[in-house]
DNA sequence: CGGTATCCGGGAGGATACTG
DNA sequence: CAGTATCCTCCCGGATACCG
């Protein structure tokens, strides 16, 4: 685990998401399942190569993701996909998803511009 | 609205969320109702003056929270609530505390130290 | 192809002091 | 009591280049 403060369980859940592509990249697991690095790049445009390491690496130490790796003809190819504990995140992602998608319509109604 | 980036509804979600006080200032506003600024402070004790108020003033501007002043004798006074809006979003909350709260006692067992 | 190392800029959050 | 202004620090994320 990695290092980080909270004072309680709610914070340490939240610790999970936080991270510029960390829900996108749960998100895009569950519904695509196993995804290579490259796969994974693409899918989030403006991702940096650096960061996209980053952000996998601690998913991976909070045992949210899981790491294979193969070798194919000196071709390194790694495969990434959700662990049953980032699985059981889902319905907390649904919930954030489907709360904004009504609170950004409700606001789109609220203030129309153009 | 305050400025910010997000490609899908949960980011916009995951936003409201994303300040240091936010999540647990929601969480005392619904349990505990209507607060003073100072009961807040207290109750986050190590937020500073400065930023607790920055984070109250961000998430008034998402409509999560109300904010209201009273002068008594020239001494101010001000409350904050929650709004129909921000109340809810405490299932999210509420799922987040319990998985983390499995999540480290899961934990727990798995590494115990001393 | 995927990971690491280095350097850098910006913004969030802390310390402090002043205002009404 | 609550908010604002200034200054500062640290860390996240981006850019780039190199390694296996």
């Amino acid at each position: 685990m990695q290092q980080r403060d909270y004072d309680c369980a709610k914070e340490y859940t939240l610790s999970l998401f936080s991270g510029k592509y960390k829900i996108v990249i749960i998100y895009h697991l569950f519904h695509d399942g196993t995804l290579r690095f490259s796969q994974l790049q693409r899918l989030l445009d403006g991702a940096t190569h650096k960061v996209l390491t980053q952000q996998l690496q601690e998913l991976r130490a909070d045992g949210v993701i899981t790491r294979r790796e193969e070798r194919i003809n000196n071709r390194k190819a790694v495969y990434y996909s959700l662990t049953l504990i980032g699985a059981s995140l889902m319905p907390i992602v649904e919930a954030m998803f489907s709360w904004g998608s009504a609170r950004l319509a409700a606001l789109q109604l609220a203030e129309p511009k153009g």
